[in-house]
DNA sequence: CCGTATACTTAGGAATGCGCTC
DNA sequence: GAGCGCATTCCTAAGTATACGG
């Protein structure tokens, strides 16, 4: 079978590289067409047996008709062949029952919960952060906090968590090693040796400080500066299993701005009356004038999201008025924030220099922390604003008001004592210590409820340190993926009809790079991974254009953006998969006796700390690998090479589905290139033609002068063919670019390390392929990574 | 075993910045 | 020096994974 030989690099070989063979047309929900049928279906379908209901506001709708669906439900699975596989589904019944019950009594404690939280929104004042500068001086001394006394006193909430031969390690301050599943490798063992020389003369620098040797002292302050901005933390040892960090310092995130009400003169009228709205329901209001340009505001269910929500922000009077949201005339409010926005691009460079240095202040102030002894940057300090929430794909909530977060709302998390003081009449919500977790602040967010963190920059050693880890762990998989292999292949015999799902999803997973699949709430856009495929996101072909055993994907996966693959899989397979759907309807499961925690606990069977995820990052990292090798012609121009280069890319890009929209511009921008193109494909050939006038002159005449204006054009030619060839490869790489997002796979699933070690073996600056952010992030691969290094 | 809570990674689009051309 | 187009940065939603408690 040629999928038993290569079935990976098949994928992501030459079709995917002359790009779009297949499944390249993009397609979130906004195309409505495509999936519209599903949701046709669904409703239908959740009649029948499976009934998850996921879509619980049509099902509301529906409640008339929902009686009758359920004894419909029961006289199906009645017809089940398989009773097991009734009794799975009835289990689901009853799960979905008691899903829903809980559901309804959630929805009334947000309800109430609202209410509060509305009250605060309209009266409390959210005073800048940046106005408060008084940050208590402990906070700077991180070391003043013995670590004894930070254990002795965490939190009960904390002492739950922690093991208590974790705390021991703690207090008895390293040495504990790296477990063999972090990074057992070659590469790793020699960077630990030098670890402890590193380590020793970095304790020695700290210890004695003003008697160290080497240097005036303004010298050293500046080494000690440039050492602390690039931190080798890969050279030290690691924290102890579970323990994130020993101290932990910060000044609090920093807080949307108040709200400023609209100038009198920017109106907002009802049914074409003139009306001056409440402070609050003109905050809220103006987050949908701003967006009247958006796409979101053609959609029933984001408009109708917004004007329930943005009722609750109304004084009694104004609900009364304020009945019917088309009657809503937003237009004036729009103008004048596009003014705004006009005026703001056409500030003056004084004006735009000074409120950088604004922002840059506030960087400096909020946007770093001090942890274990290091500052190091904070990722995203700001508190997310206000606004409407912008959910993606067929998002049941979008356009739900995201209220204003207040220090009331923010749990901090530091070293004990160091906490930064909440803004002037404020609280926090709580101050905890818990260095089992990497966040600063937290808080829960209204529309999902979820918690959103403050956490580190990418450059961290914390996110660093887990990246790496993330790789090695890939690279464990590429040694026993073989195995792996041929465990599932044998598992697609299995007798038991779960082992056979099993096998099967985690086929897909590792030969098409699926994400796992984990379940979702009715409440969230409907969209699936490879355990949670459902049968009417495939269709089984015998024969499709001369192939066998055809398997159709076409769902819509993360983000909503729409996976479409024809696959010619194994014979085993195609049965297997026919089996599957045997008595089932649209909108059922494909995999009805698996979940991602049974593959997870599978798959760490196989693998210590293997997960389905760590497919992808294997077979991101593989491919590139593969490619490039494949690819890169070691004689070629350093143009040519990062051509190959973002051509392996973009087999990555391809294999794991990453797309963006077709940039708007693009079109344009592709005919400009023709046309500059053109322009020097012209300007060549006149150079060559008084090139060779030039030559003929000379050979004539024979004079110096001559002769050095023909060497001139030639070289001028020279220069011209090469700047042509320059273009022609931009053009080919924007083509093949198109609707590829190359971002994505750089940042998250390509070891780092390969293209250190691509970088250095075929002289190509890493600037050419990594910009100054992805330069820190990846810091530690191009320090340790050699030009022999492969994945 | 199941549902829920929690924490952390992955993701695409919008906003902004910046260098280039005219 | 304005305008343009691309690259970068920011933003935050949407995933994965696991722990926990009943």
């Amino acid at each position: 079978m040629t999928c038993e030989k290569s079935p990976w690099g098949d994928g992501a070989g030459k079709d995917m590289l002359t790009g779009l063979s297949n499944g390249m047309d993009r397609h979130k929900s906004k195309d409505k067409d495509h999936h519209s049928h599903k949701h046709k279906h669904k409703d239908k379908d959740r009649e029948k047996s499976k009934d998850k209901s996921r879509d619980k506001h049509k099902d509301k709708h529906k409640d008339k008709h929902r009686d009758k669906d359920k004894h419909k439900d029961k006289s199906k699975d009645k017809e089940r062949k398989h009773d097991k596989e009734e009794r799975s589904k009835d289990r689901k019944h009853s799960k979905e029952d008691r899903k829903v019950e809980k559901e309804e009594k959630k929805k009334g404690k947000d309800r109430s919960k609202d209410k509060a939280e509305k009250s605060q929104y309209v009266e409390v004042k959210n005073e800048p952060l940046s106005e408060d500068d008084d940050v208590p001086l402990a906070s700077r001394s991180f070391s003043q906090t013995s670590q004894d006394s930070e254990d002795d006193d965490q939190p009960l909430a904390f002492r739950q968590k922690v093991k208590p031969e974790v705390k021991a390690e703690v207090k008895a301050e390293k040495p504990v090693k790296r477990k063999a599943e972090d990074m057992d490798d070659d590469d790793f063992s020699a960077s630990k040796k030098k670890t402890k020389k590193v380590k020793e003369e970095k304790k020695e620098k700290a210890n004695k400080k003003p008697a160290t040797s080497n240097g005036s002292p303004t010298k050293r302050a500046k080494k000690e500066k440039e050492e602390e901005e690039t931190w080798k933390w890969w050279e030290e040892e690691k924290h102890e299993d579970g323990v994130k960090w020993k101290s932990l310092e910060h000044k609090g995130p920093v807080f949307a701005t108040q709200y400023e009400p609209l100038p009198g003169n920017v109106k907002f009228k009802y049914n074409g009356q003139e009306m001056k709205l409440s402070t609050a329901a003109e905050e809220v209001g103006s987050f949908y004038a701003a967006m009247l340009d958006h796409d979101y505001v053609t959609k029933d269910v984001f408009n109708k999201n917004f004007f329930k929500d943005w009722r609750k922000f109304m004084t009694h009077s104004e609900k009364e008025i304020i009945t019917d949201l088309k009657k809503c005339d937003f237009t004036y409010m729009l103008t004048y924030f596009k003014a705004k926005s006009e005026e703001r691009k056409n500030r003056t460079k004084e004006e735009k220099l000074k409120l950088k240095s604004e922002n840059e202040e506030m960087v400096k102030e909020y946007g770093w922390c001090i942890i274990d002894g290091h500052k190091q940057r904070i990722g995203n300090f700001k508190i997310e604003p206000p606004g409407l929430f912008r959910g993606r794909g067929d998002h049941p909530k979008m356009g739900m008001v995201k209220r204003r977060v207040i220090p009331e709302d923010v749990i901090i998390n530091c070293t004990k004592g160091t906490a930064p003081k909440p803004p002037p009449g404020h609280k926090w919500k709580e101050v905890r210590s818990d260095n089992t977790v990497t966040w600063l602040a937290s808080w829960t967010e209204n529309v999902q409820g979820q918690v959103k963190y403050i956490m580190l920059n990418s450059a961290s050693r914390l996110k660093g340190e887990k990246d790496w880890q993330k790789y090695e762990i890939a690279r464990q998989l590429k040694d026993s993926v073989d195995k792996i292999r041929e465990t599932y292949k044998e598992d697609w015999k299995s007798k038991e009809m779960k082992i056979r799902q099993r096998s099967v999803a985690l086929y897909f997973i590792d030969k098409l790079a699926l994400r796992a699949g984990n379940e979702k709430d009715e409440d969230q856009a409907d969209t699936v991974g490879a355990c949670s495929l459902r049968v009417e996101h495939i269709s089984l072909h015998e024969q499709k254009e001369g192939k066998q055993c055809v398997v159709v994907f076409d769902f819509l996966g993360k983000d909503s953006i729409r996976y479409y693959n024809e696959v010619p899989v194994e014979k085993r397979v195609f049965k297997n998969l026919q089996i599957f759907m045997e008595n089932k309807k649209p909108g059922d499961d494909l995999f009805d006796r698996l979940n991602t925690t049974i593959m997870n606990k599978h798959l760490n069977d196989l693998m210590e700390g293997l997960t389905a995820k760590v497919f992808r990052t294997f077979n991101a990292s593989n491919t590139l690998q593969e490619q490039l090798d494949e690819l890169t012609d070691p004689k070629s121009s350093v143009t040519e090479k990062i051509l190959a280069y973002n051509r392996a890319n973009r087999a990555v890009a391809i294999l794991c589905n990453h797309q963006r929209a077709v940039p708007k511009t693009f079109a344009k921008s592709m005919e400009n290139l023709q046309i500059k193109i053109t322009t020097k494909r012209e300007a060549i050939e006149d150079a060559e033609k008084s090139f060779k006038d030039l030559k003929k002159e000379a050979k004539k005449t024979g004079s110096a002068a001559a002769k050095i204006a023909a060497g001139k054009k030639e070289k001028q030619v020279e220069k011209l063919k090469e700047q042509l060839m320059k273009l022609e490869v931009q053009a080919t790489d924007r083509e093949e670019n198109k609707e590829i997002a190359l971002g994505t796979s750089k940042l998250n699933y390509l070891d780092p390390r390969i293209s250190v070690a691509w970088c250095k073996k075929n002289d190509v600056p890493i600037e050419k392929i990594y910009n100054k952010t992805q330069r820190e992030k990846f810091q530690w691969a191009i320090d340790m990574a050699g030009p022999e290094f492969v994945f």
